[in-house]
DNA sequence: ACCTATTCATAAGT
DNA sequence: TACTTATGAATAGGT
């Protein structure tokens, strides 16, 4: 239609090519909605420039129409894909709501919170839970306590040792320097032993306030 | 185009709707093809006849061109709806599973189970709450157990009203027919007395095993 | 489904 | 981008 008929393939002059886009693009859209009008049909129609501009038109809703057209084409893999998988997460997420509020329940009634909905079947159940999850606990407590004591006594005895070690190491050049200085040592003793300690090894001090144990 | 114009309205006749309607849709469809290649645009088209028949033609892949559709028009809100729908969810579902470790992993510090990780003051803390627990369990448990003894005293009370006031009608005629039948009365009088007392009344018997109540 | 008079759409030019 | 116009295309109504 027009002066000389058209090949049916892209027209090369891209200007040309934009103007038939305009001319056609709103005869399409035209004819569409006389379609739609006149013969009560549900119209949508899409087109995209190649230069990227969007056009619609849809008689009734675009995504009513395309929600549409999934049903009949879509049976096989939309549903699948799309209203299943928010089905599944939809029920996932509901029985996830439901442990929460299981385990918050609990989490009271361990507490010892909201206990009124409780019998004295379920009171008893409880009690004995807590009273195991003490012994438990204390029993942890104690293990810690009583490994740290054991490291504590291993510090000392190698403390022990290494101090007597040294004892006898100074008493040599003392009893050979007896004559010179003989008094006055026994104060700063102590002092010399202790700065021969090394500081990284297992002698490093161990102080139990600052490891959460009862100051009592 | 064709004999004498028609008027944009519904086609009343619906032969001649039904004719209309194919012939159109097929030009619509030819139409939509020859744009889509005379000038490189992409064109999506769905129709459905009254009759609920599907028609389609996309020049690349429907679902693609509908997704570009909905990026281009749903920025403002196919956005929210959909994608941002999906990433909400999928945040409330994060949070729901950290919620639901989080608890658990309380619940099983309560039970004495999994202690490894904790360190001292963690231990302290977790028995000063599961004291409190126990604490409240048996406060709970003694105030159920009082609530029920304090029924029972009232019913024994009560029962024992009923029983004097019971003995003493009975001692009427027995004293009136003292001469005739002054023997055997003795061993079948409790349970004449207890006869007379009524069923669905105050009086129940209430037995505590099956309440729960410890039999120690 | 085909025919054809008629209207419509539009290619090319301005 | 808009208007013009010659021309091919689409199609309404009839068969």
């Amino acid at each position: 239609m027009g002066r000389g008929k058209v090949e049916l393939k892209r027209i090369e002059n891209p200007t040309n090519r934009q103007v038939t886009f305009s001319k056609r693009r709103d005869g399409l859209f035209k004819k569409a909605i006389e379609l739609s009008i006149l013969c009560e049909a549900e119209v949508a129609l899409l087109v995209f420039s190649s230069s990227g501009k969007a056009y619609q038109f849809s008689s009734h809703d675009m995504d009513r129409t395309i929600r549409r057209y999934r049903n009949e084409k879509g049976l096989h893999k939309m549903n699948n894909h799309g209203v299943r998988t928010m089905e599944v997460w939809k029920n996932e997420m509901d029985e996830m709501k439901k442990a929460i509020d299981t385990l918050e329940t609990k989490h009271k009634h361990l507490a010892g919170e909201d206990l009124s909905t409780l019998g004295m079947k379920e009171l008893k159940q409880l009690e004995r839970q807590l009273k195991t999850g003490v012994d438990r606990v204390r029993s942890k407590k104690w293990r810690l306590l009583s490994e740290h004591v054991s490291l504590l006594k291993r510090n000392h005895k190698a403390l022990q040792e290494e101090n007597s070690i040294l004892q006898k190491k100074i008493k040599l050049p003392e009893l050979l320097s007896e004559a010179d200085e003989n008094s006055g040592l026994d104060s700063s003793d102590h002092h010399v032993i202790q700065r021969f300690i090394p500081d990284g090894q297992p002698h490093s001090p161990l102080n139990m306030n600052q490891l959460g144990f009862p100051s009592s």
